[in-house]
DNA sequence: GTTGTCCGCACCCATATAGTGCGCTAGGGA
DNA sequence: TCCCTAGCGCACTATATGGGTGCGGACAAC
């Protein structure tokens, strides 16, 4: 459902979301070390995310990425959007027969349907689910 | 959203449809040409459709394709189960960390989302819905 | 000025999607 | 009976996309 892109940006955000209040940095190496990810590869999702104003870079060393804003003010949509390619700008062409039209009807009720759980939701309420989850893992151990 | 396949598959049941009451037989060429899809293309689809039950096929002069059952019986997601790669067979492989864990939670909300929308749909209501949209486009005439 | 980290392309490769070619099979009608 | 029509089946191609690499440059801290 969600494309690598979307996922490992989504992982590295919520290793940063982690450490914000700390105001802490973390490299791409250590993300994609830590997630085994392709740190080039994952380079260029990070770079999509700061040119989008979620990330902010600070290069040299001891440098790093950290987020630009509270994890709460992330919305998922935000980076799914800035990671899979903005799919709404493809122009199909004729699409003009009534058969067509309804399709095209379903099709945006489908978008429409994801669209607004990806609106309603933050990198604040993974972070919190990712919390409860680490926490009932925990549990077993006990 | 929908693959080409998918697409169509749906236009051509929906065209089959409408003709259902009257036992109607549509032959690939005819679909094709009314809805300007390549015929040996369209030809893969709707054998897909035959071998799962929801199209039956007679050959010879005068054969063609009809539905196999009333537009009211066949929902559309088992349409796009038939002729999407039945995508959900995929073992991804680690996905062990705590944080790929949340993903796949939101990522089984979004799917859930959207199998509810295609369970919730049968092909006569796509039918009703074009009826509806013939009719109000018509209006414009008067 | 050297080291460590981000920056930015250009490039590569595997796979999936969309579509074609070509020949076979079965049923109806002349 | 023979032929024509329409479905059957599968191998093949071509193009786009997604995932990933290579290579060098730029900038900041020490």
């Amino acid at each position: 459902m969600f494309s690598a892109k979307t996922e490992y940006g989504l992982i590295s955000l919520l290793e940063l979301a982690t450490i914000y209040l700390q105001g802490g940095v973390l490299q791409v190496a250590e993300i994609a070390s830590r997630q085994n990810i392709p740190d080039r590869y994952l380079e260029q999702m990070l770079t999509s995310l700061r040119r989008a104003q979620i990330l902010r870079s600070i290069r040299g060393p001891k440098g790093g990425y950290q987020l630009a804003m509270a994890p709460a003010q992330i919305k998922v949509v935000d980076v799914v959007r800035c990671l899979e390619g903005d799919s709404s700008v493809e122009t199909r062409a004729p699409r003009d027969t009534a058969e067509y039209q309804v399709l095209d009807g379903l099709e945006s009720e489908l978008a429409k349907a994801r669209l607004q759980i990806l609106e309603g939701t933050t990198l604040q309420d993974l972070v919190d689910r990712r919390d409860r989850l680490v926490q009932s893992q925990a549990m077993y151990f006990i």
